[in-house]
DNA sequence: TCTACTTGCTGCATCGATTGTGCAGATGTT
DNA sequence: AACATCTGCACAATCGATGCAGCAAGTAGA
């Protein structure tokens, strides 16, 4: 039932044809003009090509032109908002290009990331994109020795061009909307706002927690240590740690700046214990966009990256020529709410 | 600045170790014992191999061995909760195996998907498993050709083993709680319930479809072609449907079953136009699961499917000796809503 | 008619790894 | 000592596509 006939290959054609396996291969390809094949003759060959069902042996070819035709991308995750639109944009500008893409996950492990990289580099990548390295350093390492050009997105590296998201500004608007949105009701907030999720040692954390400290050094409330909780992407620790925080303030606080979905989720599973009239005198912001969290019963400030911009300019970058060292930034989105305590599905009935 | 060092192969190693190439080879690889090699020249090539930060070519590798190492999926689309999540179990098994998980999205075209599948066949993929394939026929006809181990993930196909959620089964049961919620309140429900979303040519939505009316029918409460409302994946199409079905009843209706998360946030898109107040009548389902839909102010339920499930199941079925040409159905899990009407969140203060 | 050039194609080496075959030298057997 | 056996390795063919160098025929120019 199931046969088993071998791939049909260019010496395969040749004898069919009567041609030579070098016009087949000639005929086959763009390049049939510089080498005076007869336009007869490559009809034929095509016609013999196509009723065979040929297709190219891209090991083969692979092996014989050093490159590969694929394309690398290494992201810490495939189930994730951000990263997965990352991969469905990568995929579309490879396509484009005639390139086959190849994704991999490295679960933000340095080790893992590592050997991605290298089972990559064995298969010829043409390019390398890499999402939220872990150790930019030792890609760049292992890059430079295989001569493979490559783009840090996201999170950049020192040794390639890089393209990430401005997440300074991000968390800075960010910010800025909650410190207004919770004096907007008129009374002196009774207390000061939090940074809960990520991870402070990860750059795009970093970023972020920079620009919440200076805005509100700028507003004259300077941070205490205590208002970050860097406590990881985990949902469980963040609703372990809001509900901490919650207790020791003996309320929850008047503003909540949440540095991922995840994260967010977290929060979530803990507000949602409380009674909604208690949310009333918190503003709550999330880096990060989901359309079921824009709309949830309580107003949600949150923030869209631009997956596809990032990987539009780091394609952009890879095929520039020079091939500089510069770090590009991509502008994120402000979402205002999309629910607010007085619109028609918060029962004001 | 950048270092252009071509890649050491077998050959460099061979003449830096005074060893052939073919005994080079077999040291580096798993069988140099039956190949007699002296474990000191193991020791000795390894050693060097390393100081030359050699790595094997798998494009030789896979031209003379017929097999490259790659296994392929094809998904309709990264961006989505449900196929991420399959890209995300895929990569995990296949590297547990030490193959390198090659994943492309068709965006639900046969053409692009067909595209996709001679490309990875071009790549020698050692197997290739689709998900959501919207032509089985030419797909198996492809892999028939090149002999190739395929198999079908959530929608079946006949030419090879299949792996399906049990979408019937899911809706099932999801259309009975929804009919039991709806008559829990005592008073006689005041109309009937709506299917909305999908695309009823789509296998996954047929079964779901013929599921909610067999409960129907099976509770005396036979549907009507107008009860069946499959407008595609889209959320904007969701929205407008849903709004102009409100309209012709004059009120939500007393059920929905939105049969997907897409679906679900233009459904959503509408709700949040009408009072909480309103949507008290309504018990609503949607098949799939979001964790912030979960939390949304009024109860869902919803459908999670075992993405993991299916693709575990799909490996063994491809790896496993004789390969058949059987079905296998993964159950999804039914999740009861986190939230309700007189929950904290609800703020019946 | 003889050289010069073009046209259309073929031959062959090559990319790097794998693997069947074979060949010395060492060791064991009687 | 003569023979069989084993150990450790090298040689060469092979996978399929590519591209350089070159060759025979045809055409043009003088």
């Amino acid at each position: 039932m199931i046969r088993a006939t071998r791939k049909s290959t260019i010496y395969d054609i040749a004898r069919l044809s009567g041609a030579s396996p070098s016009t087949v291969s000639a005929a086959l390809g763009e390049n049939w003009r510089k080498r005076r094949i007869a336009e007869a003759t490559v009809e034929t060959i095509r016609r013999i090509a196509t009723e065979q069902g040929y297709s190219t042996n891209m090991q083969a070819r692979g092996l014989r032109k050093a490159r590969s035709g694929l394309v690398g991308m290494v992201i810490p995750l495939h189930d994730n908002r951000f990263f997965s639109s990352m991969s469905q944009s990568f995929e579309a500008l490879a396509r484009d290009r005639g390139q086959v893409p190849v994704i991999a996950s490295s679960m933000r492990d340095p080790t893992e990331e590592r050997r991605i990289v290298e089972t990559l580099i064995s298969y010829a990548v043409d390019y390398l994109f890499i999402a939220g390295a872990t150790d930019p350093e030792a890609v760049t390492a292992m890059c430079r020795a295989a001569d493979l050009r490559h783009v840090f997105v996201d999170l950049p590296g020192r040794g390639a061009p890089s393209v990430v998201s401005d997440n300074y500004k991000g968390a800075y608007d960010l910010t800025q909307r909650l410190l207004a949105d919770r004096t907007i009701s008129g009374q002196t907030p009774r207390d000061r706002i939090y940074f809960i999720g990520g991870d402070d040692t990860d750059y795009a954390s970093a970023c972020r927690i920079a620009a919440f400290r200076d805005v509100l050094a700028n507003a004259g409330q300077p941070v205490l240590p205590e208002q970050i909780i860097a406590c990881g992407y985990a949902p469980r620790s963040a609703t372990r740690e809001i509900a901490a925080l919650c207790d020791r303030l003996g309320s929850l606080p008047s503003g909540v700046f949440v540095n991922s979905l995840t994260a967010f989720e977290g929060v979530l599973g803990h507000l949602s214990s409380l009674p909604l009239e208690s949310l009333r005198n918190s503003v709550i912001g999330c880096y990060d966009y989901d359309p079921f969290a824009a709309y949830l019963q309580f107003p949600v400030h949150m923030v869209r990256q631009d997956a596809h911009g990032l990987i539009r300019e780091a394609y952009r970058m890879i095929e520039e020529d020079p091939y500089d060292l510069v770090l590009t930034m991509v502008e994120p989105e402000q979402i205002a709410p999309r629910t607010y305590y007085d619109s028609p599905f918060s029962d004001r009935g």
